[in-house]
DNA sequence: GTCTTGACTTCGG
DNA sequence: GCCGAAGCCAAGA
């Protein structure tokens, strides 16, 4: 907790992401004030070493498309959890990623 | 203690 | 319109 400082924000922001929507690096770094996407690909990363607390599925690339799928346990989990929450991902990428885009800030509106 | 890499993003040519 | 390089912060080697 102590060495997770921007990190533990991060968690709660994806946490923060209501099933059926998914966030982007870049908006969680913006909204953070993070200044790097890659922190926040960093915190996701470390996030695998949970018990799967962080909902990283939710999380992708500013393209939409699925670029962390292939460090989870099973490379398909992603997709197929994605798609049980209501999100078509199509060729590893998020079907009507602008619809389902969600934005941190949009949580406290 | 220093360097490289990394689930990214954006500007420049 | 496509390709290359820079930038940001953090962790691992």
């Amino acid at each position: 907790m102590t060495d997770s400082r921007d990190f533990n924000d991060v968690y709660a922001v994806v946490q923060s992401v209501p099933p059926g929507r998914v966030t982007t690096y870049g908006a969680i770094a913006d909204f953070l004030s993070l200044g790097s996407a890659r922190i926040v690909g960093w915190a996701l990363r470390q996030s695998g070493a949970m018990d799967g607390a962080i909902p990283a599925h939710r999380v992708v690339n500013r393209e939409g498309r699925l670029t962390g799928r292939h460090h989870f346990p099973n490379p398909g989990d992603m997709q197929r959890a994605l798609e049980r929450e209501g999100v078509i991902v199509k060729n590893d990428s998020v079907v009507e990623f602008s619809k389902l885009f969600w934005h941190p800030a949009e949580n406290l509106l």
